[in-house]
DNA sequence: ATATATACATACATTCTTGTTTGTATATAA
DNA sequence: TTATATACAAACAAGAATGTATGTATATAT
């Protein structure tokens, strides 16, 4: 078989990038060789260098495919919800990036590699300044739900809604990067829920 | 020259690691040659084949060289200081570990490469096993810190001291990563004790 | 004083990897 | 219906990188 139609072409480029992150994920982005990730996806080297350039641009390809759909959602998750107040809407919205995690084994894997299987240096060091961008955007997001919490007097102290939300985006960091090492779960992701819920109590007035 | 004395044998080895701890952080440790490290030492690789088994033993060598102080002094840490209280010795503590990052190259470099600069699979997979046991000792010493700030009647919240150190180290853990890759400073570095004022300041009763 | 182990340097063989090139069957457009 | 671009497979060439084997000058022990 060689020339497919555009559909199995459009399979077999999800395929690479399936069959990449599976690779990824237990050899490490760097040892991967393009060998690798097409014995994986049953295609050869060929295939791979007909859609993509090279190794790196398979990476931001999976990134891609787990972060477009991610941003989506994080617009809506403070925003809408309007029966709860704002704490439990920050609650509840990093809960659901835990129950995603738990749920969606592309998003899990793709973390993982992200966190512990890839090396931040040449092609991937501006990987580095997206990340923190995200991170700036998620704190955006927590300053809001902070703000409104004041304006409706629940929180227990008087810090402002930008140290808050900067102490939950902290924690929040700390918690998923603890959660991808904790592969046995002993640790963190059995309790990843009620340590956010106490994070949660803690500010808020009782 | 050929063969050196004790003396000249430990100073070479020495250097190796420093050398491989330089080009880990610019390269990453998985494309990191034994090639480029030797050069960057001044040997061959013969020399290093001398005193290493092979790259995995190097990179753990330079985490003994940071690793061993570090924890020594963490024991003194939380347990000296008998005039400050609780709550002021956790954050003069986690305030320390900052400084040190700030000073010390040999630390900050190693932090660096630890986190973004390594893959843990195979042999460095075990590595992540161990950052768990540290960070199992530091939740310890946080308990301890915050049962007895409980004991002086000094918290604001009635978290358990287990909850309030678990979100400590969580927060610091996160705290950690972004300091790590925020290069520039702008957003964690230069906050970085300010953030750990507010986290502490959000638990003290006023 | 001499033997031996030490602390490397040098050379070699083998095994990956990569990028590119070439070949080719077939979907698709004209 | 035929020409062309597509979607790969297969072969090729060149350069790394590793581990080992060998050589060797000299501390050091006896």
């Amino acid at each position: 078989m060689v020339r497919k139609s555009k559909e199995d072409a459009e399979l077999t480029r999800k395929r690479i990038i399936t069959a990449a992150r599976e690779v990824f994920l237990s050899r490490g982005v760097s040892r991967t060789t393009l060998e690798h990730i097409a014995t994986q996806a049953n295609v050869t080297r060929g295939a791979i260098y007909w859609h993509f350039k090279n190794k790196t641009e398979i990476f931001h390809a999976i990134r891609e495919q787990v972060l477009l759909p991610l941003i989506d959602r994080m617009d809506d998750s403070l925003t809408l919800d309007g029966n709860d107040d704002p704490l439990t809407q920050i609650k509840k919205s990093l809960c659901q990036t835990i129950d995603d995690l738990n749920d969606n084994i592309e998003m899990r894997e793709t973390y993982e590699i992200i966190m512990i299987k890839c090396e931040y240096v040449e092609d991937f060091s501006e990987v580095l300044q997206q990340i923190l961008e995200n991170c700036s955007s998620i704190l955006d997001k927590l300053v809001l739900g902070y703000q409104r919490a004041q304006a409706q007097n629940l929180l227990a102290c008087t810090l402002s809604p930008l140290a808050l939300a900067q102490d939950t985006h902290l924690f929040f960091s700390g918690l998923l990067h603890m959660w991808v090492k904790d592969a046995d779960g002993s640790r963190f992701r059995n309790q990843a829920k009620s340590l956010i819920e106490s994070h949660i109590n803690l500010r808020r007035k009782h």
